[in-house]
DNA sequence: GGGCTGAATGTTATATTATAACGTCCGGTT
DNA sequence: AACCGGACGTTATAATATAACATTCAGCCC
């Protein structure tokens, strides 16, 4: 939730959820199975959100739907979110605990922290209903410059 | 800024938005060209966003480069938006007086309203410096159903 | 264990969105 | 008239995503 900082210790971030990712899908009864696991991994192997094709690079000796396949279990079971502005993919580090999507994005390093701010969702959900209009789903990006990056280049 | 009434004169929409779009243009000192203004106007045709190949079907007889070049100064003059999470552009009621991007998408039929709240932007930016991140665009797109579908099928 | 069943994966083809590269035209300047 | 730069035309291709159908696999019943 806060941004990753350069020399943190991401081989425990990738353990922690790849760990929770099975206990939420044991939860729901779902089957993380080689494929998705495997692409989950990939997907942590940075805290910089990755497209489909370097995924499907990744993988080796797959076609484009076993990507797209094993994106969209992740995506429907809340262990990754997906990045619009950037056509790319991001874990999520606390699946369950989910409302979906706002993200700090650096220009520079490609990395994302996701926020969980409830004053961003109430001011949105407080706009929408002063426009008669019934929230469903909300995505929030910002793009800018992360503190390393901020520290590197002033 | 509003969300639109189906039964609201829209012709007086278009009228405004090429209006204050050829305003635009002179105070910048652009050139609002042809293909530029019917692309602008192929824009407005509704307030539901317009995907880029839907706008070249409309055109007739252009290709993909012709379209996508009036969309880039079109957007880069602030007369129009793109919503990351639909590939698709929509008219910017407002020009010059640009934050750029909070929208509402309704589901249903597609419509959208362009929010201009400092609540929101103020939330956002709040949220960026406790992460000690510099902000410098942000997008918003809340999904959901507007007043006119929601009254439809509850 | 042997077959049944539905989910998961493989495979091929294609749709959708976007850009690169290069040539031509046109309007304004000197 | 010659020049210049921006706008547009044209062709090809990149990047992202899905449709459709065949095959395999895991779990279950017997
Ligand atoms: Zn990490
Ligand atoms: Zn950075
Ligand atoms: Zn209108
Ligand atoms: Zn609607």
């Amino acid at each position: 939730m806060n941004f990753p900082s350069p020399q943190h210790d991401h081989h425990n971030c990738i353990t922690q959820a790849l760990g929770a990712a099975e206990e939420e899908c044991r939860r729901r009864g779902a089957r993380l199975t080689d494929i998705r696991r495997r692409v989950l991994e990939l997907v942590w192997r940075s805290h910089a959100p990755i497209g489909a094709y370097a995924l499907l690079q990744a993988l080796g000796k797959a076609a484009p739907p076993t990507v797209y396949r094993a994106l969209d279990f992740l995506l429907a079971h809340g262990l990754i979110h997906r990045i619009e502005k950037l056509n790319a993919y991001v874990g999520c580090a606390h699946p369950g605990h989910d409302q979906a999507g706002q993200f700090l994005l650096c220009r520079q390093c490609g990395s994302a922290a996701e926020l969980n701010d409830a004053v961003i969702e109430a001011a949105v959900r407080d706009a929408a209903r002063r426009h008669g209009f019934e929230l469903a789903t909300l995505t929030v990006e910002a793009e800018g410059l992360c503190p390393a990056c901020r520290g590197e280049s002033p």
